[in-house]
DNA sequence: ACCGCACCCTGAGCGC
DNA sequence: TGCGCTCAGGGTGCGG
């Protein structure tokens, strides 16, 4: 699932082929919950556009066009953002994937999952979002127009300190794990990472907030920082869909602690990893390591 | 204000 | 072989 560093990586491999170019054909699927912005609107207000910039916003993409529009993605829980020439399985149907010889590997071909392309004037390849599950957003933001989600957002989880968790925590009787998914509180930590940040702060995920110290807030945002950074380095983690936009895969699933290891052992202490839900999602921990 | 939970969606994996 | 069920989860929005 695309967290801050996949959405990161994503926005540094995409940059060099979005920013200074124009947009000459833009391919939508049908209306869907998908498009915060209809379709055809989304095709007259793009098409002829330059691209001048792509930002990351927590998890959040936004690209800024030439006429003072915004145009906002979020990749949600299996979107790709990718470039056309890309080879990878996890761009196929599991249908096509079995159909697949086991060296083969076909350049991606747009399918129904792909619910925006743009092409552009000139070289340089086509960009494709592809999302399987609909969960993720595009939005075209008119000129000066405040968006709510961006407003809503937190400090940056790179930039983020032990404070700007603790202010939050303080009053919140909520499991401390819920805390550091509320993007409002800091932006761009998601499940994978929350889980991986606990553990190496050595916190559990289910104390209540109000019951955790100034000092493990620190704790666990430099972890936090920590475990963001080098899952940058690494290319992001590709555990279900997530593919970097060349259709290569990142590399921190190899690097993880917790998360998705329930049942497997502790690299730390050799005790086993567990696994609880909490806020209908699941937590990962390792109950001799985080108290 | 806060908190828990339903919902949006589709594919994988499982039991029968 | 295939059906029906459950699970996965980011963000939003609701009711208590």
């Amino acid at each position: 699932m695309p967290e801050l560093p996949e959405v990161e990586v994503t926005r540094r491999a995409i940059e060099p082929h979005l920013v200074g170019r124009r947009i000459a054909q833009v391919t939508t699927t049908r209306p869907s919950y998908f498009f915060l912005t209809a379709p055809s609107l989304l095709k007259k207000a793009l098409t002829g556009r330059r691209v001048l910039s792509l930002e990351r916003h927590g998890k959040y993409l936004l690209a800024h066009l030439d006429d003072g529009k915004r145009l906002l993605l979020h990749l949600g829980m299996t979107g790709q953002l990718f470039a056309s020439g890309s080879k990878s399985v996890r761009l196929l149907s599991a249908k096509r994937r079995r159909a697949l010889g086991p060296e083969e590997q076909p350049a991606f071909r747009p399918d129904a999952h792909t619910h925006l392309q743009l092409r552009f004037e000139g070289d340089g390849p086509e960009l494709y979002f592809r999302d399987m599950r609909k969960f993720g957003k595009v939005a075209l933001l008119e000129a000066g127009a405040d968006d709510p989600r961006l407003d809503k957002l937190g400090v940056d989880a790179l930039v983020a300190k032990g404070a700007h968790l603790h202010e939050a925590a303080q009053k919140r009787r909520t499991p401390i794990k819920s805390l550091l998914l509320d993007q409002s509180v800091i932006a761009g930590i998601g499940n994978i990472y929350a889980d991986e940040a606990l553990f190496l702060a050595g916190i559990l995920p289910t104390r209540r907030a109000d019951r955790v110290t100034q000092k493990e807030c620190d704790a666990i945002v430099d972890a936090a920082r920590r475990v963001l950074r080098q899952a940058i380095r690494a290319g992001g983690s590709s555990i279900d869909d997530f593919v970097r936009p060349d259709g290569s895969d990142g590399g921190y699933q190899h690097a993880r602690r917790v998360y998705a290891r329930e049942g497997e052992t502790c690299g730390r202490c050799g005790g086993t990893i567990q696994r609880v839900v909490i806020g209908q999602r699941s937590a990962h921990y390792c109950d001799s390591c985080q108290h």
